[in-house]
DNA sequence: CGAGTTTGACCTGCGC
DNA sequence: GCGCAGGTCAAACTCG
């Protein structure tokens, strides 16, 4: 404004003109610049009246966030409180990770199932940390996440995450392992004792994830380190252990290893909690796991998700593990409680009809991204722990949903899908049943949230692209990201008209997992999409033959 | 030379 | 108790 006072007006112009000290040419230049001073002013009363309807829009936006975060609390308070033992088998399990504070940990934690330490070196640091967190207070940390969640900068805020994330890991890391005394050698079972032999059973929680990959190893965003490779039975592919090298003492091991039944698939089973603030490139496969980790350990994916699901109007296709997947995870063990993430399963055709589809034409700034159905299953006997998250990936038909049941298999296994990728039928009104599905389940949140918040993410340009649209053609080097960079290159003219649109579906991540990264503070690159990048630590020794045969 | 990988030995849990 | 299999260790090796 300082700078339009400076300007000589259209008055001050004219008295020029008529003193007539100046020229023509300085005349033309004089109206010249009056016109385009008009038309500033013009565009400037245009821009506060944008900007006023921008704030309104926030305004709105934000008390509809807080409302529904409100009733997602309640309704989570509601469902923890009156959340039943599901079944003998289970007991051990509900008694121990049914708890309204353990739930709600669920949702707020990136822990990949284990918490609580035993160790006296990290108790302390685990107190502190958790009386970190509890001062945050819920008060203040309502406040925070309203605060930074509805922060327009992907950068804004993101610090504060990272740290508020950073605390949750902590305040629910595992102790580094035990080492026996006499021997100076790790034992990590023998260390268990009787007492809590059940919740460290818990603690052994694994997320495996199953990816198709022509590469030779999973970039995921963590750095690790091979300690170890072994031939499984039955597999001719040796597995390979490492161990998270982000930070010294980090508890987190990753094994990989090629499915035995289709050489292209890359199975990697995570287990343990970051005991460090994650890089931003890995934090959304931690989410991801940890959400997937949390319906195992909730008990989500046991029997008692398939009857509550159905019970509320939910109809999850189900799956009978043992035939559909000869090629199961790595190991199932009773004292590993394993969830996997299924990113292979090919691309399903349209269902007649979906009850809860979720209609991504509400979405516009989401269409860009690949679409994702959520699938749920469980099976209702129980002979394993395992269960599945399904997510197979189909770009741009713009539907998320959870598809219907459509097969009553028997189910041998305790099993449980999550599947992305089946393209569904628009459904005209769904608002309604959306709230119903985000309501119903708070491990269903959960998944969904995370899910949404990959998809988001997964423009395959930094994390500023969904204001700015730039950079949507980095990261090509595989077919996958390819796929996705065209698509999202395809759609980049759309990408700043759905500002709203984002916003709700950030809105749903955050209301769900307000612990974790919101989409807006989640770098694109470090999707399921894009994370099959060669690399030339971590290579399975016998792809590297393959390769040297090759060369 | 340091960081990462390879690989054989060793430890532990589990089933018989 | 024994053997098997999964998991880990650590010395030797490789690579940049």
């Amino acid at each position: 404004m300082e700078v339009l006072k400076k300007l000589p007006t259209s008055d001050s112009i004219v008295q020029d003109e008529v003193a007539g000290s100046a020229g023509d040419g300085r005349i033309q230049e004089s109206r010249k610049v009056s016109h385009e001073l008009e038309s500033a002013n013009v565009e400037m009363r245009e821009m506060k009246e944008e900007n006023e309807k921008l704030k309104v829009m926030l305004e709105h936006i934000e008390s509809d966030y807080k409302s529904l975060r409100l009733r997602f609390l309640n309704k989570v308070q509601q469902k923890s409180s009156a959340k039943p033992v599901r079944d003998n088998k289970n007991d051990h399990l509900s008694a121990e990770f049914l708890t309204s504070s353990d739930q709600e940990r669920e949702f707020v934690s990136l822990s990949l199932g284990r918490r609580g330490s035993n160790s006296p070196s990290n108790s302390i640091d685990n107190k502190e940390e958790k009386t970190k967190f509890i001062s945050l207070g819920a008060k203040e940390d309502d406040e925070e996440l309203t605060n930074v969640d509805l922060t327009l900068g992907p950068d804004v805020g993101l610090a504060k995450q990272n740290s508020i994330i950073s605390s949750l890991e902590n305040s629910s890391s595992e102790e580094a392992p035990a080492m026996n005394k006499v021997t100076g050698k790790r034992s990590l079972l023998s260390g268990d004792t009787d007492d809590n032999g059940q919740q460290n059973l818990a603690k052994r929680a694994r997320v495996c994830v199953r990816a198709r990959c022509d590469t030779l190893t999973m970039n995921d965003g963590c750095q690790w380190r091979k300690y170890g490779q072994k031939v499984a039975k039955g597999n001719p592919c040796p597995r390979a252990y490492y161990r998270c090298t982000v930070a010294p003492g980090c508890p987190v091991r990753r094994q990989v290893q090629r499915c035995v039944d289709d050489m292209s698939i890359l199975i990697t089973t995570y287990e343990g909690t970051h005991n460090h603030p994650l890089p931003l490139t890995a934090t959304a496969m931690a989410s991801t796991t940890a959400a997937a980790a949390s319906m195992l350990l909730s008990g989500s994916s046991t029997s008692g998700l398939d009857t509550e699901m159905i019970k509320n109007g939910m109809n999850f296709k189900l799956y009978d593990n043992n035939s559909r997947f000869t090629n199961k995870p790595t190991v199932v063990s009773p004292l590993h409680p394993t969830v996997t993430l299924d990113l292979t399963a090919p691309p399903m055709p349209k269902p007649s009809s979906s009850p809860y589809s979720f209609n991504f034409d509400k979405f516009p700034s989401l269409q860009r991204f690949p679409s994702t159905s959520l699938n749920f299953s469980a099976s209702s006997s129980s002979s394993d722990s395992t269960s599945t998250i399904n997510i197979p990936t189909i770009w741009g038909s713009g539907y998320a949903s959870c598809s219907p049941v459509t097969d009553n298999k028997v189910h041998t296994g305790r099993s449980s899908f999550l599947n992305i990728g089946k393209p569904l039928p628009q459904n005209p009104s769904l608002t309604e049943t959306l709230t119903k599905a985000l309501t119903s389940d708070p491990s269903f949140q959960s998944v969904i949230a995370q899910a949404i918040s990959t998809m988001v993410g997964s423009g395959n340009g930094d994390q500023h692209f969904a204001w700015t649209g730039r950079n949507l053609l980095q990261n090509s080097s595989t077919s996958n990201s390819l796929s996705i960079n065209q698509q999202a290159a395809a759609d980049s003219n759309n990408i700043n008209k759905g500002s709203e649109a984002y916003f709700s579906s950030l809105l749903m991540s955050n209301m769900a997992n307000p612990g974790m990264l919101s989409p807006l503070n989640l770098p694109s690159s470090q999707l399921p999409f894009t994370m099959f990048t060669t690399s030339s630590s971590s290579t399975p020794s016998f792809l590297n033959e393959e390769k040297k045969r090759l060369l």
